[in-house]
DNA sequence: GCCGTTTTCGGCCCGACTGTTTTCAGTCG
């Protein structure tokens, strides 16, 4: 029982809670918890057996209570009561777009509906259309919408929604009938996942502006037209929203459209107890009705006595009071970036040469990259036995003689093996600029085995580095059982720096776990796991999501200079 | 069900679009 259990039986009851027609409230305060449990960075199991389950936000009497019980019994009377009331293919029927609970409720009771084949069915066959208040129309639309089902998988990554995204700008940008457009929503906030994409615009004639949009040719439906808001489907799947303001009102519109949801709601909420109503034509007086509108997103927070928040930030997790005191972090950015320190070639399994990989970083700009091919241990990518290493060794000494403008240190990729030994000997380690350690076997180990492994690999003196802490591969694998808050507390014990890995199928550590490192004094590193030499622009996903975690260029080994990155290295600190 | 520079009770963000309705509920973000 972790906290994603705790959070999957929150959200379950919030889901049962739904169908059943509660009250919103009640229901959102299951959802609240949920999310704030899914992004706790502390294990749960710890905070409850220190009393500590009341001081996390949106968990009061009843709500601890039930995790109490939930982590000492591995079940919920509560919810299992709840569970007894719908079979399990009513909570499914909710993952088609357009179902919502009410529907699903009455499908159920009305006509003994309780999987989506029976759904399909009946709305194929008019059963569906019978219901009061649906029609022809509706079961249309359900059966179109059953191709679309809600599911984990639909989300795409951030490194694929960018690239969509740019196409969607470049395709509208011509357009005489649109001015600004900007994206919104999670994709401006560079959430690790994308779920859907809005586009924000002025417009000085928005039904053109739509009209336009919704018959690009890589439209394959047309969910709604209005000459505010317009929704399409890719042929790819993407569902894409374009939203039209005047010029006049963009900075409200953007600040609605990139959210989050909860930044909203707490801003709102923010602005309600100073007499201001906010949506996303702009700030309204609710004592006058006076509305003043906003032309870019400033002068939006200014009106509300907040400073300006960079949009990584705006999650509900402390932005608002930090923006309302001048406490905001100054973050990192891509332009702070010195070094790459995680680099792979031909000798494991990269694409081009050191030398290649050199030129390229410099190219970038950068002073300097880590070589950090594989260890043999690894097995598949062609890993570097010690004999092959100390060849490389050699060789990066030569080419550091002939390259101008960029340093090559030498390093590796080390394979912490299943049980816990280390690749190389500590001779050999000491012969290396720059030790990475990383996991790529055994994942389903327990907790207490995963852990010890990585702790083991941090308390080595000559292991500088762990790369992509938890293994999870977004959309894909789930982290592996490992116990952040020991790794991070071990790491800030000696000096070891964690990895925030940039290649956008894995950005690891992500956010929630880079701030709570940061709070325990972990220096991090972004790199980008580079392959080929392209690779290295994926660093602006990895900064990213140091943003998201708050971290600036202070926090991050490779924003100073060459000189400071050595001294900064384990070998080189006085002993914990 | 949570929470408190109005409150321990009475609030809880806000609006667009759709389909089926004669004024609105449901869904979504």
């Amino acid at each position: 029982m972790n906290n994603a259990d705790v959070a999957a039986a929150m959200n379950e009851i919030a889901e049962l809670l739904e169908l059943k027609g509660e009250s919103t409230f009640r229901i959102r305060a299951y959802e609240n918890a949920a999310r704030t449990l899914g992004n706790l960075p502390e294990d749960i199991r710890t905070v409850s057996e220190e009393g500590r389950l009341r001081d996390i936000k949106g968990v009061g009497e009843a709500l601890a209570l039930k995790i109490t019980e939930l982590l000492e019994t591995g079940h919920l009377k509560y919810l299992d009561a709840l569970r007894a009331e719908f079979p399990a293919g009513v909570r499914t029927l909710m993952t088609v777009p357009g179902v919502g609970p009410s529907l699903a409720r009455r499908v159920y009771a009305e006509l003994g509906i309780d999987s989506l084949d029976g759904l399909r069915q009946a709305a194929r066959d008019g059963t569906l259309a019978t219901l009061p208040g649906l029609g022809e129309k509706s079961a249309e639309n359900v059966l179109r919408a059953l191709g679309r089902v809600k599911k984990r998988e639909n989300r795409i990554s951030i490194g694929r929604a960018i690239p969509l995204v740019e196409e969607f700008m470049a395709a509208l940008a011509p357009s005489a009938s649109i001015h600004e457009l900007t994206p919104g929503g999670s994709v401006r906030r560079w959430s690790p996942t994308v779920g859907d994409v809005d586009l924000l615009a002025t417009s000085g004639e928005p039904d053109a502006a739509m009209d336009a949009f919704v018959s690009l040719p890589t439209v394959a439906q047309v969910l709604g037209q209005g000459p505010t808001k317009s929704s399409i489907i890719t042929d790819g799947g993407l569902q894409v929203d374009l939203r039209i303001v005047p010029e006049g009102e963009y900075g409200s519109l953007l600040q609605h459209f990139t959210g989050s949801k909860q930044h909203n709601i707490e801003l709102r909420e923010y602005a309600l107890a100073r007499g201001l109503s906010l949506n996303e034509y702009g700030i309204t007086d609710q004592a006058t009705g006076n509305v003043r509108h906003f032309a870019d997103e400033v002068s939006f927070y200014h009106a509300l006595g907040l400073e300006w928040m960079p949009p990584e930030l705006r999650e509900g997790t402390g932005e608002i009071e930090a923006a309302r005191t001048h406490r905001l972090p100054r973050l990192i950015t891509v332009e702070d970036i010195r070094g790459d320190l995680h680099v792979h070639s031909t000798w494991s399994d990269g694409t081009a040469s050191i030398e290649e990989m050199a030129v390229a970083a410099r190219d970038l700009g950068y002073e300097y990259i880590a070589l950090t091919d594989h260890s043999a241990g690894i097995g598949v990518a062609n890993g570097l036995s010690i004999e092959r290493l100390q060849e490389q060794i050699a060789l990066v000494g030569r080419l550091n003689d002939e390259l101008e403008g960029i340093t090559v240190l030498t390093g590796t990729e080390m394979e912490i093996k299943r049980n816990g030994d280390l690749d190389f000997p500590d001779e050999i380690l000491a012969q290396l600029d720059w030790v990475i350690a990383s996991i790529h076997s055994g994942f389903n180990q327990s907790q207490e085995q995963i852990t010890a492994r990585v702790v083991r690999a941090i308390q080595n003196p000559n292991v500088d580095c762990i790369a992509h802490p938890t293994g999870r591969l977004v959309g894909k694998r789930e982290p592996y059982a490992v116990d952040l808050e020991a790794v991070f507390r071990a790491a800030a014990e000696t000096g070891t720096v964690l990895e925030i890995n940039s290649a956008p199928e894995r950005l690891d550590l992500v956010d929630a776990h880079a701030r709570r490192a940061i709070d325990l004094g972990v220096t991090l590193v972004v790199n980008t796991d580079a392959h080929a030499p392209v690779h290295f622009t994926n660093i602006r996903f990895g900064v990213a999501m140091a943003r998201r975690g708050w971290a600036q260029s202070s926090d991050v080994l490779n924003s100073r200079d060459l000189a400071a990155v050595r001294s900064r290295l384990k070998r080189a600190l006085p002993s914990p």
